[in-house]
DNA sequence: CGTCCTCTAAACAACT
DNA sequence: CAGTTGTTTAGAGGAC
């Protein structure tokens, strides 16, 4: 024993430092998100148009006081009276034209909050079109003007002294008077054709929305602010969605329909995800559909712009298995992304033109020359709601591929670090993560499985959005460093769960863990959740909802990048809530023992923490198994196609379910909305993806510890990756361990057997049946398929 | 401030 | 014997 420990000990501290890395390269993850964002972030909530217009008259009256000041060579020869004249009249004459300038970093700041209104929209593509006309024309206005002075300066040089300069004064008076004029012209020119800029850049989808730092950037889709509650994951999340999230749910929504046609429901596909839970994106899934917007990748949208945008419905419904589709998606994304490469280099005169192509996501209109590229851009693409709607989405893309970028960057340095390759890590930090968690892996799987799979995929790396998206992270992370990692004292876990209503039945939105799966399974992040809870979660993702506790240990290793270290002191946590928690029961097996999830005393554990609300209690049962059934495949679809794309948790989002309802349940607060989970990343927050709902939506109960989370939900969702896995098994140990899911395990050894009627656990049916009897027992197999899975 | 809950650590017994 | 599994106790810290 000792000897164990010590050991584990040992590696741990090594992965621990190791972690280092990671928490340093997610810290500036974060801090490139933090930059990005922090042209639109500081907005965060939406501003109205008014404050808009009001900033960007600033803004204007700033440009503008810059361009006087610098320019040069703008004929003018008697700087004083420009001088004078400066600060009266360009504020004024810049504050008239402001309202329809829009700075860039306006533009960016609107397009995040979706403030940009179609109207807007329409007065910049105005401006647009004027500008080029403008440029001419006051180009030569400008040639002119100068000309004038010249002569002018000169004329004045001849005659009369003291006569002279007044005429001179008043003369230059006048011409500063014009230059102003003009220089205002100039630069609401240049503004617009900043505007211009940006808009190509949107359509293009170039403008990235959120920082580099993709990580944390953000899952778009979530926005909304977070209830009091929770205050430092809400917070961090919040942040993270400020700069990340470019959508709000609601504006996907909106967005969704606009480019659909209606509804938006589809949870499909897309990739991305909406947390219902937002802030009450309600929305039911909205979800964009990465592949099909982008441009060429979605080759069956030949009618571009017009009615199919591209939004897939196919998804889920597709048949596929949510693995294909995500893994499919992410080629789509990468194909894209080459493209978009490609296009740029190619295109030349215009992002959205190349190979006489139009470029324009969805549209691939042949365009002869040039010419008849803008003239199809112009009119195809005006600014119209479409175009609106797909600028954004084109945005959600961009955030999306920024993303997965870090990802995939992380995941090389982790398979380089583990070759012991080294590649520059990402910042000085003390510790690399990442080789921790081969070592620790190695560590912790070797007795029970082989090394071989977990690491690759899953080197915990992705500690990006983890950091804003839960706030609690960062400590733990920091804290992973240390020997004393902080508990998880603020895991929602339980707590969270959140009973959406659905047309009307309450659901309870199951996600736990599913939506954020690929995050915590690559992120080196705690997950927010109790022991108990994911113990639970575990048995319940298996087959016949039974494991042992090896399988349990390899069901957290592979599912959390953060518990692939320090195993021996989660794995004696494990142990510990597994004996003490009556809700765990013990069955005697011929192989040895497995354990149980005694679902009635986990309700009633997590009901008798609920002070407040019977009604809460009272609803979990009923809410737990049925109503959601349908919503559990789609849920759980969901899960699966989001998690690949976004890998990031804040996209996913409890999918149709929670979609519409949201709002009529959670109400007033906002944090259930959020369900904890954060709009972006985080969808990111994690938290919200996890637990699903913040403590608020339980009825209001705060602690909400009943979390119940319906175990069929995550199950059917998982059951798709898990379940395939499963069978894989190539122990071929199929061991049927106990046949009997949770229901009633034979023998309970620990306590005496709760009275799992039939009734008690809904859930069941839906678990179990699905699945076939024989699983994989092996954590190996698990292991060993666990990237696939995932992945 | 007290209580409750959870996490962590550790000791120990039983079993493999 | 070494390692694993399971139980139990105790202390610390956070949340309410």
């Amino acid at each position: 024993m000792m000897m164990q420990e010590s050991a584990t000990e040992t590696i741990s501290n090594s992965s621990m430092s190791q972690n280092g890395m990671s928490t340093l390269s997610s810290s500036q993850l974060e801090a490139g998100s933090r930059d990005g964002r922090s042209s639109a972030g500081d907005t965060s909530s939406e501003v109205s148009t008014v404050e808009l217009l009001h900033l960007q008259q600033q803004q204007a009256l700033q440009a503008a006081r810059q361009l006087l000041l610098q320019q040069p060579g703008s004929g003018l020869k008697s700087p004083k009276s420009q001088d004078k004249q400066r600060p009266l009249q360009v504020p004024v004459s810049v504050a008239m034209m402001s309202p329809q300038v829009i700075t860039p970093q306006q533009m960016q700041q609107i397009l995040q909050q979706q403030v940009l209104s179609p109207q807007q929209l329409q007065a910049l593509l105005q401006q647009q079109q004027a500008v080029m006309l403008q440029q001419q024309h006051l180009q030569e206005f400008y040639k002119k003007q100068q000309e004038q002075l010249h002569l002018q300066l000169l004329q004045q040089q001849h005659p009369g002294k003291q006569a002279k300069e007044q005429q001179q004064q008043q003369q230059q008076q006048q011409l500063a008077a014009q230059q102003l004029v003009f220089q205002q012209q100039l630069l609401q020119m240049q503004q617009l054709q900043q505007q211009q800029h940006l808009l190509n850049m949107q359509r293009q989808g170039l403008l990235s929305l959120p920082g580099p730092a993709p990580g944390q950037a953000a899952l778009p889709g979530q926005t909304l602010p977070q209830s009091g509650k929770r205050t430092r994951r809400a917070g961090g999340v919040e942040e993270e969605r400020r700069g990340t999230a470019g959508l709000s749910p609601a504006e996907l929504q909106q967005l969704w329909k606009d480019v659909t046609g209606g509804g938006a429901h589809s949870m499909e596909d897309n990739g991305i995800k909406h947390s219902n839970s937002g802030t009450g994106n309600g929305g039911g899934g909205g979800g964009l559909d990465l592949s099909t917007n982008n441009s060429s990748s979605t080759t069956s949208s030949s009618n571009p712009a017009k009615a199919s945008p591209p939004i897939s419905h196919h998804s889920i419904a597709n048949g596929q298995s949510p693995a294909l589709n995500h893994r499919r998606e992410r080629e789509r994304e990468r194909e894209r992304e080459r493209e978009s490469s490609l296009h740029e280099e190619s295109g030349g005169t215009h992002p959205l033109y190349g190979h006489g192509v139009c470029k324009w996501p969805g549209c691939e209109n042949i365009c002869e020359d040039y010419g008849q590229f803008l003239k199809h851009l112009n009119s195809e693409h005006a600014l119209d709601d479409r175009s609106t709607a797909q600028c954004r989405v084109q945005m959600q893309v961009v955030q999306q591929l920024e993303i997965q970028l870090s990802k995939e960057r992380e995941r090389l340095q982790a398979m380089m670090a583990h070759l012991h390759m080294r590649p520059s890590e990402p910042k000085s930090s003390p510790k690399p993560l990442n080789l921790v968690s081969s070592v620790t892996m190695s560590k912790n799987l070797p007795s029970t499985s082989p090394p071989n799979l977990p690491q690759t995929p899953t080197t915990p790396t992705a500690p990006i959005t983890p950091m804003a998206a839960m706030p609690q992270v960062p400590s733990v992370l920091g804290g992973a460093n240390v020997p004393s990692m902080g508990a998880m004292r603020r895991r929602h876990s339980d707590k969270y769960s959140m009973p959406l209503s659905s047309g009307g039945d309450t659901v309870f939105i199951f996600p736990e863990i599913a939506p954020n799966y690929e995050f915590y399974k690559n992120a080196d992040v705690r997950p927010p959740f109790t022991y108990a809870t994911l113990i639970r979660q575990a048995i319940m993702d298996s087959a016949d909802m039974q494991l042992t506790l090896n399988e349990i240990y390899s069901w957290f290793t592979r599912t959390f990048a953060y518990f692939r270290r320090n195993a021996a002191t989660w794995k004696n946590a494990v142990r510990h809530n597994l004996s003490l928690h009556k809700c765990f029961v013990r069955v005697e097996n011929v192989k040895g023992a497995v354990w149980t999830v005694d679902e009635m005393e986990y309700q009633k554990r997590r009901s008798q923490k609920i002070t407040g609300s019977p009604s809460l209690v009272k609803n979990l049962p009923s809410s737990l198994g049925y109503g959601s059934a349908l919503n559990a495949s789609l849920q759980a679809a969901l899960a699966e196609t989001s998690l690949p794309l976004l890998g990031t948790p804040g996209l996913m989002t409890s999918g149709s379910t929670m979609g519409g309802s949201c709002h009529g349940l959670l109400g007033g607060d906002p944090s259930i909305l959020t369900g904890g989970s954060p709009p972006g990343l985080l969808g990111a927050s994690p938290p919200g993806l996890l637990g699903g709902s913040p403590p608020g939506l339980m009825g209001g109960s705060p602690p909400g510890r009943l979390s119940g989370s319906p175990p069929t939900l995550l199950h059917s969702a998982h059951e798709g990756l898990n379940g395939s896995l499963d069978h894989l098994d190539t122990n071929g140990h199929g061991s049927p361990r106990y046949s009997p899911p949770v229901h009633m395990p034979p023998i309970h050894v620990k306590e005496e057997p709760l009275n799992m009627d039939d009734d008690d656990c809904p859930m069941s049916l839906v678990t179990t049946a699905n699945h076939s009897p024989e699983l994989d027992d092996d954590r190996e197999l698990e292991e060993g398929n666990l990237s696939e899975d995932l992945e």
